[in-house]
DNA sequence: CTGTTAGCGCATTCAC
DNA sequence: GTGAATGCGCTAACAG
C-alpha cells in the first residue's frame, strides 16, 4: 500500500537515492532534468519514489533555484461576482504551466493590498493586481521589484489587461437618450477604482454630447446594499434614467425600486456593468458586458511572458465591451 | 530613499549582519524572535535592515522551520457563488494571523484537486477541502499526511463543518405539502457531492414520511444551464413543485418556466438552496439558508488549533439552516 | 545577551 | 551518464 507513512513527514531526495542505489543528484536529475539521464534509470528512480511516496519539496527547490513556481493574485473583493471568473480562469491558467497561485483580498483596502503584497513578496514569481486600489506611485514601485500585470488599472509603462467599458457606457447613454430620456444619474463605485472613473467620463461626455444631463451619485462599495440605498437619491434627482457602476448595485437598484412598489423600466430605466447577473434579475437586467474571464486568463499569460524573459514591459491588452439589452431600459414615464 | 533596489534582486541577512557589524543570527533574532534580544540592538539592526531594504526570505525560513506560514483552499468551482464567500472569510482570518493562502480550482472533478493537493503540499502547513469530490479513502490518506480540514463533506475521523441543509430541505418538503402538492422533483446535484447526498435523502425521507411522491432529476452540475434544461422535465413529471440543489440551478429553472411564458409559483412552486440569489430573482428566490462565510472562517480556524498542536483530531461541526421564504412557492395550479 | 556551528532539501557546478 | 561537493537564506541548538 502506498500511503502508509508517518503522519506530517515527507520523504526526501536522499531516502529515495538511497533505496534506489543511486546518488542524490540523479534522482534530483531524475525529476528535473529527466532528459539528461539514461530512460531506464530515470524509470527505476521513479518506480521507488511511487512506492516510497516522495515528492519533490517545492520550497527547497525555489530556495536553490529562486524560481518558486507561484504566482499571487490580489482582488478588492473575492464575493463581488466580477472577480471569481477572473480568478477561477487566471488559477487554470496558472494550473496548466504547473504553477500555483496565491489568493489576496483587499478588501477594497490600498493599505490591506500593501501588506498582501508584502508577505506574497517572498514566495511568489510574479504578481496580478485586479482593481488594485494602490497610488500608482506605490505601483510603479513594486513593479520595479516584482513582475506584476495590472487588471483594471492604467498606469503607463505597467503592463496591463483593460476592460473597455466606456464604449459600451456611452452606447448605454445614447440608447437612453434615443429613449427619450434628458436627465441620466451615474451611480458611482469606489473613489480609487479606474474602472469607475472611466465610465463616469464616458458617460458624462456621451451625456454632454447629446445635451442631456447628467448627476452623479456616490454609492461608496460596490454593492447590492449601496445600490438599494442609492434609490432614494436618484428618484430624487429628477432623473428617468439610471446607470450603475455595476450589476450588483443595480440589483440593489431594482430591490430598492421593488420595495416601493416602482419597477424598470416603468418607473426608471436602468443599466447595470459586467453582465454578471445575466437574465438572473427580474426584469432581465440591461447591462454592459464584462469580460472578466478571459482578463484573467489574459494578465496570467502576459505574466507568463514576462518571466520567460521577453521583453513585455510595456502591454496594454485592451477588451472591448457593448451594451447588452435585456428588459430595463425603456421611455421615460409620462409623469 | 528606501526603495532604490536592483530590480528582482533581494538583500540578504549576511549583508545586513555586515552592515550593522553583528552575526547573522542576530539579525535573525532581530526578526523572528526580537524579544531575547537587547531592545537597543533591535533597533539598530531593524534601522539598517530598512535601509537597505532587507525583508525576511520567507522561503529560507519555510526550509529552516518547516513552518511556511501557507494554507491552502481546495474548491469545486471558484464561479459558483456559494464558495466566494468561503474563500474570502477564509482568506480574512488567515490573515489575521499572518497566513498566506493558495486556492485551487478543482473543477468538479476528484483527479484535478488531487493534482492541486499534490503542489500544494509541499508549500502548506494544512489544507481545506470545501466540497472535495475525492474518494473517501483518497481523503483518509491526505489526512494521514497533512493537517485537513473538510467542509460539507462528513467522513469519520477528520476535522469537518459541515452546513446541515437537510433540516432545511426537510421543512420545505413539509411547507410545499402544506400548500397542497402531492409530487415533488428534487433536481439533482453532481454525483460525488455530500450536500446534494444529504438534500437527495432528506427530500426523500420528508416526502416518504407526510406520503407524497418524490422524483428526483439529474442536473449533472450545477449550474444555471443544467436548471434551465431541467424545466422540460421537470414539467413531464406532473410535479407541482421542486427543490432544486442549489440557487444557481433554480435560478436557472426560472429562466427556463419563463422562456414557456410561465412564472412561479403560479405554474411551479420552486425551493432553492445557499440563498445566494438573495431577493435579485424574480419573483424572489425562496431557498434554504446556507452559512459559507461562517463555514469558511471556521475551518480556517479548526485548521489553526491543529497546527497549534491541540488535539482537534476529530471534530465535527455543524451549521443548523433554515427555510427562507420568498416568492416562489404557493398552492399548487388547479390544472 | 550574542557568536559559532550545522543543517533544512534540493539544484547545480565540476570531475570521473 | 553519473557521483561528489558546494551553496541557496535562514533558524536552531550549543557555547560563551
Amino acid at each position: 500500500m502506498a500511503g502508509s507513512h508517518k503522519p506530517f513527514e515527507r520523504v526526501t531526495i536522499s531516502q529515495v537515492a538511497e533505496a534506489a542505489g543511486v546518488s542524490r543528484a540523479t534522482v534530483s536529475r531524475a525529476f528535473s532534468r529527466p532528459h539528461v539521464l539514461k530512460a531506464e534509470t530515470v524509470a527505476r528512480i521513479r518506480a521507488v519514489a511511487q512506492t516510497l511516496g516522495y515528492a519533490p519539496n517545492q520550497t527547497a527547490r525555489a530556495l536553490s533555484t529562486g524560481r518558486h513556481g507561484n504566482i499571487a493574485i490580489i482582488v478588492p473583493d473575492v464575493a463581488n461576482p466580477f472577480f471569481p471568473p477572473l480568478i477561477r480562469a487566471a488559477q487554470e491558467a496558472a494550473y496548466e504551466a504547473d504553477y500555483c497561485v496565491f489568493l489576496g483580498n483587499s478588501d477594497e483596502s490600498g493599505e490591506r493590498e500593501d501588506g498582501l503584497v508584502g508577505r506574497f513578496a517572498g514566495q511568489v514569481e510574479g504578481l496580478i493586481l485586479a482593481s488594485s486600489r494602490l497610488p500608482e506611485a506605490r505601483i510603479r514601485a513594486l513593479a520595479a521589484m516584482k513582475p506584476l500585470v495590472l487588471v483594471n488599472r492604467d498606469v503607463a509603462g505597467i503592463p496591463r489587461v483593460l476592460i473597455d467599458t466606456a464604449g459600451g457606457a456611452a452606447d448605454g447613454v445614447r440608447h437612453l437618450v434615443a429613449l427619450g430620456h434628458r436627465r441620466i444619474v451615474y451611480v458611482t463605485g469606489p473613489a480609487a477604482s479606474w474602472s469607475n472613473e472611466q465610465r463616469r467620463i464616458a458617460v458624462r461626455r456621451a451625456a454632454a454630447a447629446a445635451g442631456v444631463e447628467m448627476v452623479a451619485l456616490p454609492a461608496v462599495r460596490p454593492s447590492f446594499e449601496a445600490g438599494r440605498k442609492a434609490v432614494a437619491a436618484i428618484l430624487q434627482s429628477g432623473a428617468t434614467a439610471a446607470i450603475a457602476f455595476d450589476d450588483l448595485t443595480s440589483q440593489g437598484v431594482l430591490a430598492g425600486l421593488h420595495e416601493r412598489g416602482l419597477t424598470a423600466p416603468d418607473s426608471l430605466s436602468l443599466i447595470g456593468c459586467d453582465d454578471v447577473a445575466g437574465p438572473m434579475t427580474w426584469p432581465p437586467l440591461s447591462t454592459i458586458s464584462s469580460r472578466s474571464r478571459e482578463a484573467g486568463e489574459i494578465a496570467v499569460h502576459i505574466l507568463f511572458d514576462i518571466l520567460r524573459g521577453r521583453g513585455v514591459s510595456d502591454a496594454r491588452y485592451v477588451l472591448d465591451t457593448a451594451l447588452v439589452l435585456r428588459g430595463t431600459c425603456g421611455p421615460p414615464p409620462q409623469s
